[in-house]
Order: structure tokens, then sequence, then C-alpha cells
DNA sequence: CATCTGACTGGACACGTGTCCAACTTATGT
DNA sequence: ACATAAGTTGGACACGTGTCCAGTCAGATG
């Protein structure tokens, strides 16, 4: 069972709801997401554009669920290197390539994750979270409110410039390096 | 004349444009950016939505272009401080207020600025360009490539942030304070 | 005064959104 | 095996988007 979805869903509905996912997440490479449709999304999905509705409030859920389904599947919490700074950049680095990787999707999600659909803000803040969780762990003993506080934002800077194509997710690791570098050594 | 709109305006058109503008604020204000429609704001204009199109590209544009003036002709760019922290501080805390004055606007310009649309495009590197000129400025002598990019960053993670409503326009200055100096302490 | 030109209009267009509902098809359980 | 519930369907709906175009109108230009 998961609540991930619009209600809980569990049995025959979670088969669905995998279909429906797989599908967007197919047509998200297929066709890009300027011309990606929930109809379209359906039909690839042989379910009904009602149906498809049953699981998914509006395309910004559906990206937002993309997303945090890709983050918490594919992307692993690894904590790699000897000091704070090290494994910080680790983090931006592994989020920059595992962005990159799915760039229709990174594309997809900076807008639709600011939409007031409850649906997307309950993953919002899920995704967030997650953030501030990798940055957590990746400090360790030298994470305080205030220095998480200041990656949290260079980050959701990182991803917010990208978004707009001002940065690549490729360059995203290379240009967060020294930023963290900074933020963590100004917190000394 | 003018060539912030879809096209070089003067004459008759810079007036009808001035009032589009007008109303799309009035709109804003109003009703939200929710509820506002090309159409509506189009009337309110004592305008057809046929004219109204000939101006603005889309709901998106428009948002994009309100928000530009409002920076570039009601938010001025001060340089208080003594100290190149203090002068950042300052840019940070009323951007923050200028923001806070309005809430509509604010809100409907961060998703705007996402959208591929070229003429919202030309506005966004405009506005990119005029945040990192109000940091170097602020900065001073201390102004180095790197920081203005940490800088720049921290602060769209801001935006971002308050975009998704995650933090408050009026707490922005506050959470930005020691995130800045740090910054700046970093590149030391 | 006649004309020409640029601005504006109204209304139709194709399309996508998200909602609704009565009817149908599967499962499930007694 | 049959009633009941759960899942799905097609199709219509109201609405917003942005485009297009023939036609009107006012004001400069000759």
């Amino acid at each position: 069972m998961s609540t991930t979805a619009r209600q809980a869903v569990d049995g025959r509905r979670a088969e669905t709801l995998g279909r429906l996912l797989l599908a967007g997440s197919d047509e998200l490479r297929a066709t890009g997401y300027e011309a990606l449709t929930i109809r379209s999304v359906a039909t690839r999905a042989g379910v009904s554009a009602a149906t498809a509705y049953t699981y998914v409030a509006s395309k910004n859920h559906l990206f937002a669920e993309l997303f945090w389904r890709y983050l918490d599947h594919e992307v692993p919490q690894v904590v790699s290197g000897d000091t704070p700074v090290a494994r910080v950049q680790a983090v931006t680095r592994q989020m920059g390539a595992a962005l990159a990787a799915v760039p229709e999707l990174a594309a997809a999600v900076t807008p639709a994750l600011l939409s007031s659909d409850p649906d997307v803000e309950r993953l919002r803040l899920r995704i967030g979270a997650d953030f501030v969780h990798r940055f957590e762990a990746a400090l360790g003993d030298a994470a305080t409110p205030a220095l998480l506080d200041a990656l949290v934002l260079a980050f959701s800077g990182a991803l917010l410039q990208a978004g707009m194509g001002v940065m690549t997710y490729t360059d995203m690791g290379d240009r967060l390096d020294p930023v963290v570098a900074a933020i963590v050594a100004g917190h000394a």
C-alpha cells in the first residue's frame, strides 16, 4: 500500500497506478513535457482519462509524483568522503548527476512543484525534507540548523537556475562545490 | 519608446500598454493570480482580448513584465552599510520587503519566470542581471565571480522557497542575513 | 476633402484542463 | 451462484488558452 498518490492505493489499484506512472515516465522521455497530456499518458497506460484523474490530480501532481519516486527509489543516500564538506559536495554532485540523467523530468518538476495543488504540496514537503535529510546525513556532527539552512538555500537556488535553463544540471555539481565549501567554511 | 513588451511600443500603443499593465496590476491585487485571466485584464483595461494579446504573449509574460517594471521603477538600488556584508544584507532585506509588499505579484512571478516562452526568457535574463548588478554594487571591491555566484544562488533559493510558500517574504531578510554573512566570510 | 494606415474589435477556432455521471465490467464474499 | 462492492469507461461539460482574420474606426498625410 502507498499513500503517495491521490488516495491510499492497494491491490488492483496499485497496479493501475504503476502502469500510469510508468506511462507518464515513458511519455515524458518520448515527447517531452510540453507535449505531454494527461489524456495521452492515460492512453499509453491503456486506461481512460477519467480513470487517470482518479489517481492523479493534475499534470503537476503527476510530475511531482514521478520525481518523488525517482528520488526515493533511484537515488540512494550515499555518504562518501572524509570531511563534512566533501560529503556535502558528494551529495550535490550526485543530485546534479541524477537530474542530468532525466532532463525531461527535471524540467517538468521545477515548475510543477510550485503549484498550489494540495497533492503537490504534500510531495513538495516530502521532497524538501528529503533534501534536508541528505545534507544532515552528510554533515554528521557538523550539522547545525543555520548551516543546513544555508546549504538548502544554495541548493534550491541551483535547482531554480537549472530549471530556468540558466545553468545545466551537469554544471550544477561544479558550480556548487565552491559554494558549499564557502558556506561550510563560513559557519566554522 | 519601450522594448520591454512584445514589440517596440510608442505613441498610442504605449498608452494602451500602460493601461493594460495597470489593469493587470489591479486585477492581480483584486482577484489574485489564480483567478486572473488575460481576458479579464483586457476588459478591465477597456480593451479587447485580441488587442491584449498584441501586447502580451501570455499570462506568464504579463507577470514577468509587471515584475520587471516593479523592480526597475519601484525598487531603487540602494547601497547602504559600512561593510560589504552589511551592504549585501541591506539588498536582500530590501528585496524581501519589496516582495512582501506585493504578495500577489511575487506569487505570480515565481512560476511565471520558469516559462519557456521567449518573451519571458528575455525578461528572465534581464531580471537575473539586475540581481547580479545589485549584489555587485553592494560588494564593491569585494566582488568576485565566485562570491557573486554563491550569493545569487542563495538568493534564488530564497526566492524559490518563498515562491513555494515554505518561507514568507517577510522572513526572507532574516533567513538570509546569516547565510550572506557565512558566504562572504567563507570567501575571505 | 479623400485617402491611407495603424490600432482596435468581435467572434470563431482548435486545443487542453479537470469534473461529473450513468452504465458497464470485474472481483469478492456468502 | 449471485448480490454487492470496487474499478473502469465514454462522453459531455464549463472553462481558459492563444491564434486568426475580416471589418471598423480615428487620425495623420496628401
